[in-house]
DNA sequence: TAATTTTACTTTCAATTCGGAAGTAAATAT
DNA sequence: ATATTTACTTCCGAATTGAAAGTAAAATTA
């Protein structure tokens, strides 16, 4: 269940610190990833990427973001026992940050990132506003 | 000291999941705005940033990204016992993903983050290429 | 020059967070 | 009617973190 939202302890009152307060931990950007792909997920969509997350911490993950309205939960057009997450625009808001790290990686990871990204790297660098407003429209 | 790098374990060859898996914690990033910030940064002033981090955790946290080359430790011209950190280019490159942070953080975080974050943020939307380079070609 | 302070760490340890395995319960498929 | 699937929850040992205290060398002060 969605829990209640307990306050938040930023560190400080910089936009950095306290962005990595609400979602800077190794899980959350990726659920929002799947999410700007791929448009909806399940909860076993989200388990079967390569990441291999365990449910435990998928779980908690998807309740925290469900709480900081950066996802939300809804049901199943035709299947009661499964749930749709989708972004909230707060959450795809967030696209451009991710953006951000596939060039760094991109530029400084070549070697080890997979085809697709580096297709996407290249979009972006040839046109990013272009390329951001391409997906982040897609989805509204 | 500088330690031996132990090869990186990435969870997968998914560039957002990879530059995670470097610096996805809580204090890197943090350590790369003081530096984009301010050029260069002893071990004390670190630690006097308002998040406060424990002088064991910037310990590690300055390893870590001096083994990734993302920063670079230099004797202090006058002080024997003093050592400045700089960033290298690598880390620089860095400064992107942070000031999306910055703009997301001022447009979903607005009242509780500082006036010089929020007056940065404008400048970025007003100008992102130029705010950019400014900042980036400073510390070159 | 001797004592004090500063700086850059290291050490320790309790508390929090995490990963992995197993379990549960309801809905769906067979 | 039974088996399977899905979305979790529960447990627990291991890894990571934060806070406090300690150390050693260099620089400053008396």
């Amino acid at each position: 269940m969605k829990a209640k939202k307990k306050k938040e302890n930023f560190r400080s009152d910089c936009p950095i610190s306290s962005a990595l307060d609400l979602f800077g931990d190794k899980w959350s950007l990726l659920v929002i990833r799947d999410l700007v792909y791929f448009g909806e997920r399940t909860f076993k969509d989200f388990s079967n990427a390569d990441e291999k997350i365990s449910s435990a911490r998928l779980s908690d993950r998807l309740c925290k973001l469900e709480v900081l309205d950066l996802i939300i939960k809804s049901n199943h057009p035709t299947n009661k026992k499964v749930f749709v997450y989708r972004l909230t625009e707060k959450g795809m808001d967030l696209f451009p940050v991710i953006a951000e790290y596939v060039r760094w990686s991109n530029k400084y990871l070549n070697d080890h990132i997979n085809e697709p990204a580096k297709q996407f790297s290249k979009q972006l660098e040839e046109d990013r506003e272009g390329t951001l407003l391409k997906f982040m429209q897609k989805s509204s």
